[in-house]
Formats: structure tokens, sequence, C-alpha cells
DNA sequence: TCAATTTAATCTCGAAACAAGAAAAACATG
DNA sequence: CATGTTTTTCTTGTTTCGAGATTAAATTGA
């Protein structure tokens, strides 16, 4: 069953033509990717064959003609687990081919090296048995916070403490599905790409920020590796010479103005009192509370010497916030845009649009299927589509 | 004609392998790039048909069996010429389609863009009279220092002082032939992977200097060229906050750190005299005066911290240096190494090779060449490949 | 009710391309 | 001069894409 990349490439991208919007005919499919009506009929009758989509008369269009089909991702066609690794907690998600979530669990962590493979298998088990659906399970996308190199092995994790753990030989040992291990931030921009408002963009810079600053750079339809899978480590970009200590060992990088603790800590040094969580940031900034407010918008200021380097660099249609970056939208977007009005060149600021990730607050969980179905319909590896 | 993607693909990737090494044979093909045998024998027929590659029976292999092939790029298949259009000067080079050089001539040009068009192409004209070579002239490749967008327009040169100018437009009226415009840095790029110490390197970052910094982004095999072709524009990377005015308008650009007319002006003002040329400043060096030595030292300084913002972007495996940066290469390295080191992640550190080009220096009149063979060879757009 | 019309999906068939094997070409050796 | 060796070319089978013909399933109107 080995097809060539044009019918893989076909295939992919019919495959997620439906899954974007269910119910689709092969008329709108045929539209949309320009294909030709035979190629887009046999790629269906083949997926059919597969079980992987089902098909209905399309009710409702009052209209002379055969009546178009309406397309599906089948309920029944196969399972997804995305899991999330954070510090103190792991998200286990489960979810069709259609990528929508249909159980989660979630189980707290001490974050000792030894247990995780057990850990993660067990908690796959379980939300394995709460999705309640008779099918296969295809793929399993863990998402860890951390450096992942292409061979899959964690360099280094500083929110965890882990360095140089080979976190797929360890998973493989427990889990016999294929798996898909990947840094927290590129899991993030696939998500975007694939459940957000990336769909359809083919060029991004992702940038997020949590217990440290993450990113991923989306250029021409994929996540960008790099020679061995580390490149998009946006958080380390250089923005102060000789600036702050950052966690990574290094000084200057945007990690360490950005990431939540640093902004506790600045904030905490400014009002005498304890803030330590980005929550309380939050609460804070919404009571509009005045130090809380300039540190906010210094840090937007910061990122945005940041952005406007990265659009010099990669002139880019979009540059995507989220985590906590998304969360502070209100209190950093002006100086963010002003910074990147006096410091982008002119002809490329103006052509790219700014966006707050809503998935990565609202369902953060997204990550980890996110990968899966991108490693189980990808056209590279093997692939669940014929 | 018109071929599918995969068999323009394996022209092109045998026509390269030809040009890289002439008196190849088609075994030696098959063996380097893996296609198959009767695939490699038909392109090279067809490339005889059209009469791109002259064959000859390999001498001095006293070996039993069918002798085989010596390919090589036909003399009489095409010419090229290449355009550098520069602050005072203009180099016309004319190559064959292996793109070797064979005629070159150099022209004053005042830098007014009414004079542009009939500039370039009485140029082109002189040069190919010079080549002496009877053969079709298939494209044209003019390089320029500014910004140029996917259409062609330049949109801004602050060496020439030109905004907003339509050259590809203005130099399509006075010549028929193919022709490719391009950024003087993504040239440059283009012609250290096509005939410097980039062949064969699918990924890396370009960056050079002289009367500005520039750079290209060459990942995945070709260059990025970002939303409107404006990508790469690694001179406009921010290094320190609040920093110099930079000619493009904004500040703290590396740039305004590292071109040669800043390096001028900061050695002139320490030393009280008047270094106008990056020449002097070399000399000055050369005699180890230590004002200039200690310039240069941190100019390699802020380079670093810029480039391992880079490397944390890209986890490349190659950073090349062209122009100003790799004449001083022995006076920049030590403290740029130093910086790397102390500021990009060790492990994609350790993995990335910095690369001093040669050609940059001696032969910067390539970067036409390139962006004429790249733009006739490649796979979008026509090609002279079946 | 039953053609006629209209639209959607499928089927048929030719052209193109790759890949594997057979055949041919051109040379060395004994 | 036969035999063996190596390189290139030719032959054939399979796959795929794409254009046109065909079939399927509805509405419309006589």
């Amino acid at each position: 069953m080995k097809s060539s990349f044009t019918r893989r490439f076909h295939a992919n991208e019919i495959f997620h033509c439906i899954r974007l919007v269910p119910q689709i005919s092969q008329r709108d499919i045929i539209e949309k990717t320009g294909f030709d009506k035979s190629t887009v009929s046999s790629v269906i009758n083949r997926f059919d064959a597969m079980g992987l989509v089902v098909r209905a008369p399309k009710q409702g269009e009052n209209r002379p003609g055969r009546p178009s089909e309406a397309l599906a991702i089948s309920q029944q066609s196969g399972l997804l687990v995305g899991v999330q690794v954070e510090l103190g907690e792991t998200i286990f998600v489960a979810s069709g081919l259609d990528g929508l979530p249909i159980a989660q669990h979630r189980t707290r962590f001490g974050g000792q090296v030894g247990e995780l493979a057990q850990h993660v298998a067990k908690g796959i088990e379980t939300v394995l048995h709460m999705s309640d659906r008779q099918a296969e399970l295809l793929g399993v996308g863990v998402s860890l916070p951390g450096l992942i190199d292409r061979n899959g092995t964690l360099l280094h994790a500083p929110v965890l403490g882990w360095r140089d753990v080979p976190v797929l030989d360890l998973l493989a040992g427990e889990i016999s599905t294929p798996l898909y291990v990947g840094n927290d931030g590129k899991a993030a921009a696939t998500a975007e790409h694939l459940f957000g408002s990336c769909i359809g963009v083919k060029d991004f810079i992702y940038l997020f920020s949590g217990s440290g600053v993450g990113g991923a750079l989306f250029l021409d339809g994929e996540t960008y590796l790099g020679m061995n899978g580390l490149a998009g480590e946006l958080g380390h970009l250089k923005v102060v010479p000789q600036g702050r200590i950052c966690s990574c060992g290094s000084a200057g990088c945007l990690s360490a103005y950005l990431s939540a603790p640093a902004l506790c800590r600045e904030i905490s040094a400014a009002m005498g009192n304890t803030v330590v969580s980005f929550d309380q940031i939050m609460l804070q900034a919404g009571e509009r509370e005045p130090v809380t407010l300039a540190v906010l918008e210094q840090a937007g200021a910061i990122l945005g010497s940041a952005v406007a380097s990265l659009i010099n660099t990669f002139n880019p249609p979009v540059v995507a916030f989220g985590g906590d970056m998304a969360r502070a939208e209100g209190f950093i977007r002006p100086a963010l845009e002003h910074a990147i009005g006096r410091l982008a060149h002119p002809r490329m600021a103006e052509a790219t649009r700014l966006l707050f990730s809503e998935i990565s607050v609202h369902q953060p969980y997204l990550g980890g299927i996110a990968l899966a179905l991108d490693g189980v319909t990808g056209l590279e590896g093997p692939s669940v589509l014929p």
C-alpha cells in the first residue's frame, strides 16, 4: 500500500478539508483544492473503504439535480490521545481523527523521570476507558516543556529539571502505538494551525509564554525543525546585551523578561509584596494596579523589540501569541504595537497581522492531540491515510 | 512540453550533478541521487536532444566492460548574464549554463533611476559581444542592494537613495529575455549555494556586510522569501535597545554597528583621523592598530549576539559570513565565537559550523549569475530543463 | 404521472512516469 | 575469438492524473 508522494499529498489535503468543514461535499472539495474530480472521487472511495469517512445524502438542498454527499470523518475510524506534561500535572485527552476531544483526564505528576513512562501509559489507559468509543488507538502525541531533538531525546527542560532524557525510547517501552513526542511550543503552534486561528495560514511565527517562553516557526505548511529539531527557541532570542541571567544559563534572553516567574519577581520587588502566579498578575492588572500595569507595559515593549526582529527576519503574514501572552493581550498590546511600529521595517510591519491565540488559553491541552493528528496524517513517515 | 513536478525535480537534480562534477557518468549520478537508472538515462537523453550536454567516452578507465560516458554541460547550450548593481559601478558577467564566467565588463553608473534600464541593457549587449560564444541568451539575473518584493519592485535602497522603483518592469521594457531581479543578500547566498562553500548544504543562514548589512535565509534547499519576498533582512535585527539610529529609519539595528560606514565613523571618532573605507580599516588592522582592533573585536561581539539569536532560532548546520565580514575573519572571529559560546544554547552552538565565504570576497560578481542560473533551472516558473 | 432538466459522483480510457528486468553496446582478458 | 564485465538503453508492467463520457438521483414542468 505504498502511494506516491502526490497521492499522499492529495489524500492529506482532502482529509483536512473534510475535518475542517464537516458535511462538505465532493463538489466543494474540488472547488477548494482545485484537484480533478476523478482524483477526489477515488481518494474518497478509498477513505470510505477504510472506514475513515461516512457519507450521507445532504439534506435541505432544495435544488434540482443529484444531491451532493455530506462527508464527515467517521466516529469509529480511530482514536488519538494527546498528553500534555506540565510541572505537577499531566493532562490526557482522547479524540477521534477529527481532533474533537471526547474525554479528558488529569493527574498529578511529581516529575520523576523514572515514573514517566508508566505514568503516561496508565493515563492513556484511563482516558481511553473514559472515552467509551470502540475504535483502534492510532496515535499518541506527547507535548513536553523542553528542548527535544529529532531522535526524541529531551535535552533540557528547566521547568522539570530534566537533562538528556530519551523520552521517546522510554515511552516506546510502555506504549506500542505510533508515538509522537514534541516540544510544547511546536505542539501549541501545530494546534493553532490544525484547530485554531491559523487554519489555512501556511507561514506564521508562534510565541507563547508560561513558566518559560517558547515558540515555533511554522514555515511553508509545517513546523521548521532545523538540523537537530531544536529550531524555534524564540524564548532565547537576545533582547538585552549583558542582560538578566536566564534559566537556560545564558543572559539577556526574552524568557528572562517575559516568563511568569520573571514578571512575578519584578512586580514583587517593586511592590514589596509577594506575587507568585500569573493569575495574580492578571487580577492586579484587572484592578489597574499601577506597578503591575507598568511592568506589563514594559514587557510588551521588550516583546515588541523581539517581534520586530522576527518580522524583519521572516516577513511573516502572521505572528501569533499564546499562553500568558494571549491572556494579557489587553495590557501588553499597545506597547507591543508601538515598539513594532518603531522598530520593524514599515513595509513588513504593516503586512503582518498580530494574533492572540484563544485556544492556547481555553484549550491548552490540544497540543498533544495536534502532535498525534499531525503525525498520523502527515506526509512523511507512516500515515493512516491511503 | 509540460512535465510533472517529480520529473522537473529529477531533471534539476541531475543537471546540477553534471554542473558540479563535470565528466561525471550516469552510473555516478545514479549512485549519488538514488534515482533509477532508466530515469537518469531518459532525462539525459532529453538533455542531449536539447543540446544541453555533451557526452564523450571516458578515457583512462582500464577495466573491463562498457566504458562510462563523461557528461558535461555543453558550451553551446546557452548563455547567462549576471548584473551586479552597486553604488557608482555596475558589473556585468556572462557565463554558460555551467555558471563559469567567460566575460566580464564594468561600467560606472551614476545611480539615476531613469537611466537604469538603458544602462543595464547596454552593459548586457557589451558583455555578450565580449563573450564571443554563439549561443542563445537564456536568462539575466540582476542583483540590487535593496529591499525587493515578490513583484520585482525595489521598495527601499538606502545606498542608492531609491524608493519604490519597479525595477523588474523597468528592465523588462528594455530586455526581452527571462529576467530575474533580486536582493544582493539573497543573490550572494544563492551564489554560495551554487558555486561556493555551501554546495550541498540545504539549510544555512547567510550574513554579509558592505555598505550595509544584509542576509538571507536558505531553508530546505531554497531562499525563504516570506509573504512579500522581504524575508532575510538580518541587517535589521535589533541588537541594542534604544540603540544607534540606522539607515532604515529604525534604531538599534545590527547594520548600524557593523556596516562599513558605521565602523569608519566609530574608528574615526576614537582616533581623531578620518577613516573612509573598509580597505583602510583592514590595512590598519593588519598593522595591529589598537583602536581598529578594539572596534573590530567589539563588532565581532555584537555580531555574535545576533548570531546567537539566529542559532537559537534556526538550529542551522551552517552560518555563513560574506563580504567585509569574511575579509575581517581573523579580527572578528575570536570575539564572535566567544559571544556565541556564551549566548547561544550549547547544544545548538556546538552543532553549527561558522563559515567565512571566499567567493563573496574574490568573486562578488557571482550573485547575478546565481540569480539567473537559479531562475532558468528552477523548479517553479518556466525552466530551460525538460 | 412521467419525461426533461440539472447537478453530483463515478467510470473509462489515454498519456506520462517510474521501476524492474532484459537486451545491447563496448571494452578487457585469456 | 569466446567469455566475462560494466554501462547504457530498451521493453514492459504498474500506477496515477486528468479529460470526457456515463450513471445516479433529485427537481421541474407538461
